[in-house]
DNA sequence: TTGTTTCCTATTTATGTAATAGGATTATCG
DNA sequence: CGATAATCCTATTACATAAATAGGAAACAA
C-alpha cells in the first residue's frame, strides 16, 4: 500500500512538462537537477511515458518532452497502472473470503485515482505555494 | 499497491479462528496445513496478532487461539495496518503537488479498510460457498 | 563536425518479503 | 515427574523487486 519513487517520479517528470505547456521544450536534466533526481534514472522513467503514449520526445539540441494530451485528460490512475504495473492478486484471488473485498477494494481506487489528473495537482500545489489564478 | 502474503495470511489465521467461536480452540498448525501455509511462518504472524491484542492465546496441549473481541469489531483497517506497517510516506509528502492527493487517497483507503471487519468475510465466503443463513 | 538530447541495455546495490531453522517457554495429562 | 503439544522468541537464509549506476547508440541542431 504505497507508491513506489519511480511512480512518484514519474508524476513529478509530468507536473514538470504540463506546466511548460507549449512555451518549450521541458528536459530531463533540467527536471532532475530542480527535483534532486539522477538523471539516468529519469531518463528510463522518460523513456517509459513516452512508449506508453503519455508524452512526446524530440531529440538533439532543442530537444525534450511535450505532453501527447491535456493534462485535465491525464489521470493518475492511467499513470500508476503503468508504472506500478497490474496489480497482482494472484494469490490473495485464491482466497474465497476475500475476493468481494478485493474487488470492492480495486474499485474504490480506481475511482479516485481516475478523477485525478495532472492538472489538478498543478492546480493543488498552486494552492500550497500561495499562488492563485485571480487576485481580488 | 498491494497486499503482502503476510497480511493475507493474518487476515485468513483471524477468519479462521472467528469462525470457530468459543466452540474451541484454533492452532497454528491446524490452519497452516488446511491453507497450504508454511507452520513456523504463520507461528511469526499468530505471535503479531496476539501482542497486538486482536487474539488470546494458550500454550500446551488443547492450547490455541480465541478472538480477543467479536469479529464485527475486528477491521481490516486494524489488521493490514498492524502487519504492513504505517504507510511509509516520508518522500512523498514532500512532493507539494502530491500531498493533497496523497491526503485524500489515505482517506478514501482508510474509510473503506475501516468499514470491513472479519465478520464480513465470512458472510462473503459464505455467499460464495453457496451457504445461505436461510432458506426459501 | 561538435555538442546535446533522448534512447537502449546491462549491471550493481539496497531493501524488504517470504521462508527456514532451532530452540525456549508454558501448560496438560497420565 | 516425565512425555507431549502448543505458543513464543530470535537469527539466518533465499529470493524478488526497487533504485540507482554505467556506457554507449541514435537522432538532431547549429
Amino acid at each position: 500500500m504505497k507508491l513506489s519513487r519511480r511512480t512518484i517520479y514519474a508524476i513529478i517528470l509530468l507536473v514538470a512538462i504540463a506546466k511548460n505547456g507549449d512555451s518549450g521544450n521541458t528536459t530531463i536534466k533540467e527536471v532532475a537537477k530542480k527535483e534532486g533526481i539522477s538523471v539516468k534514472y529519469l531518463e528510463q522513467i522518460g523513456c517509459v511515458l513516452c512508449k506508453a503514449g503519455l508524452i512526446k520526445s524530440w531529440r538533439g539540441p532543442n530537444g525534450g518532452y511535450h505532453l501527447e494530451k491535456a493534462a485535465k485528460d491525464c489521470t493518475l490512475g492511467e499513470v500508476i497502472k503503468l508504472m506500478e504495473g497490474e496489480v497482482s492478486s494472484d494469490y490473495i484471488e485464491s482466497v474465497n473470503a476475500l475476493s468481494l473485498f478485493w474487488d470492492g477494494l480495486c474499485k474504490t481506487l480506481d475511482s479516485y485515482l481516475n478523477s485525478t489528473t495532472i492538472y489538478d495537482l498543478i492546480e493543488n500545489e498552486k494552492t500550497l505555494d500561495g499562488v492563485y489564478d485571480y487576485c481580488i
